[in-house]
DNA sequence: ATGAAAGCGCTAACAC
DNA sequence: GTGTTAGCGCTTTCAT
């Protein structure tokens, strides 16, 4: 038979097919060896001769041939595709309203990029943790997809219906901020730490009556945060005050109502540490509207070192969370070592303290 | 056989599984029909009785079962799979730097949400529009996904290659933010129209110098908003000064130049029209430095309407574009009319002119 | 070191 | 209306 494009046409049109993508076929028969072969070669596998290799991969090249993930996945036990997993509510309403909110993003930057240096590819899902149907959600998309591996990102790393689920079907799953033991792997940044270190930040300003407004409680981070807030205020010896601790949920909304509480305080707090870019924002709104000056009569240090606490006004002091060094790191830990979970303890990855121009020395007492 | 978690067990055990969802034979077994009939229920095809389908569903529901992707795409002629297609420079550089732009976040959440209405998922990548290896990622992904259809955001949308690579496999496509013809659907806003409304809330507050900073050529749109520029000046009597034109590429250090050069013109312009939220942040800040006070001595319009601009001082007013909606009509008309390129004109969404505090009357003249 | 055969879970033709 | 038969493009056995 004769070479070239009228070749190539009238064949696809014999079959009545539309030029379709190479299959590990055509490479065989490029190659001049079996499926078999050209299998070994693309997977790297043993007992190929290098002459053989270079052959195979010279037709793969010269057809611009890429393995079909669906085949591979129906014929082996990989599907190359990594699954992860966020709050639906929270993300969409993040969403919405263009809170500013980059866990997404920064989820994107580095669990898609790691993937991607081993072949493998990262699926995103919103799978809403509340609902009776986390269950049902969590099945469906395990499902359809089959991946190697589930990335769980807060809350759900702290769902025990979904650690169960993954657990029983064996599906390898990472949680991400989510230090406590369990299985999968713990993959988080040492919240206390950081609460401490924004703590100690504002002590070394000269502040004393540092506040602070939790996150929700769903999220264990948070416990582990206030937790980290009180130990450090106890070690620079400025005592519990628990009305200095007011409860908040992440949302902008709870952030106006504790900074209202904590303003309105007798002995008014002369710093504050959200644990949330939104609150953040809130409490120097309040701060703004009850005629406090940030950074002058009120300091604040966000826990989210988001776009929008770069470019408010003033910018924030917030810590930054290595939110895609996490996810990366999560992917690494499925795609290689994805068999066997570990219950060696949490992966610790570093925080930073970026100091803005929401912190400043307290104001003068009278 | 016996009933429940016993007979389960062993039955996996015998076959040395783990325990795996279900596929469409236990379904077949489990309500006494063969495969056939459950892929019919499934894909809601005709000719099955009611009482049958009733039965199938029942069956569906008890044992949890879903299709599997791969495996639906390995028979059928669709893959229930949408390919979405960002520039991989620009985009990796945003997250890296946490400029706030979130037009992956609105892209997900329109094409996510349309996606899943229809029993489809979107998988989002990176392509390099610049790189010779266009083809070869492109080739790459399609290969390996076989993707229903693929949503190609700017500058993608006017890239002949891609263009071309999607057209020749007839894989149907969208291009969003691209309304010039061509294959694929057309889908943007009237960037025209959104530059001419952004000058006419200018003009309506009584500017007459108003200025223009442009996005790169690379982008078609970047040429449409400047007409729209252009004519709303001319009908508004306000002529044609070039000066007032300066060339921008969407990047913060272009917006510094731009506005640099603006700013020193003898004959200064009260307002700038920049074509980027982070050209106008450049804007504000240039402003800001050479002590012009926004919006008493300077307006500016932002043309993308992203979280930082709304928490900047002052929020800029903008252009709000519709990448939610423009995506989830890309979805949507993938996944329905998925089979025919319609050349029938661009399907134009609608902009808002979202009013805020960098826009005011200008300072009045000695 | 290589090839041949079986089959993954489903849909697309056909039969009935 | 429903069941049967072939594959889709690969990876697994298992031969050789």
């Amino acid at each position: 038979m004769n070479d070239g494009a009228t070749a190539k046409v009238s064949v696809d049109e014999k079959r009545g097919k539309r030029p379709k993508s190479a299959t590990i076929k055509d490479v065989a028969a490029e190659a001049g060896v079996s499926l078999q072969t050209v299998s070994r070669v693309i997977n790297k596998g043993p007992n190929v001769r290098p002459a053989i290799v270079e052959r195979v991969n010279a037709a793969i090249e010269k057809l611009g041939y890429v393995p079909s993930l669906a085949a591979r996945r129906m014929a082996g036990k990989r599907s190359y595709l990594l699954l992860a997993l966020n709050d639906r509510d929270r993300t969409i309403e993040g969403w919405r309203s263009g809170d500013g909110t980059d866990w997404v993003d920064q989820m994107l930057l580095g669990g898609m990029l790691e993937c991607a240096k081993h072949g493998y590819r990262m699926i995103f899902e919103l799978v809403d943790t509340h609902s009776s149907n986390v269950e049902r959600e969590l099945t469906s998309a395990l499902g359809a997809i089959h991946p190697d591996g589930v990335i769980l990102t807060p809350p759900h790393g702290d769902n025990p219906i979904i650690r169960h689920l993954l657990t029983e079907k064996h599906i390898p799953f990472a949680r991400i901020g989510s230090a406590g033991p369990g299985p999968g792997f713990a993959i988080a940044m040492d919240d206390a730490a950081a609460a401490a270190a924004a703590v100690n930040h504002l002590v070394a300003l000269g502040h004393r009556r540092i506040a602070y407004i939790t996150g929700s409680d769903e999220y264990a981070l948070s416990a582990a945060r206030l937790k980290g807030y009180r130990d450090a205020m106890a070690k620079a010896g400025l005592g519990a005050d628990d009305s200095l601790v007011a409860r908040g949920d992440f949302t902008y909304q709870s952030g106006i109502e504790s900074a209202q509480r904590l303003l309105a305080l007798a002995d008014r707090p002369t710093a504050i540490v959200a644990s949330g870019d939104q609150m953040s924002l809130a409490a120097l709104e309040v701060a703004n509207s009850e005629g406090f000056s940030v950074p002058d009569d009120l300091s604040i240090v966000s826990f989210d070192n988001t776009p929008i606490v770069k470019f408010s006004a003033p910018s924030f002091t917030a810590i930054r969370q290595p939110i895609s060094e996490m996810t990366a790191r999560a992917a690494q830990l499925l795609i290689n070592g994805g068999k066997t979970d570990r219950e060696s303890g949490p992966d610790i990855l570093p925080f930073d303290l970026i100091v803005r121009g929401s912190t400043a020395p307290p104001p003068q007492r009278a």
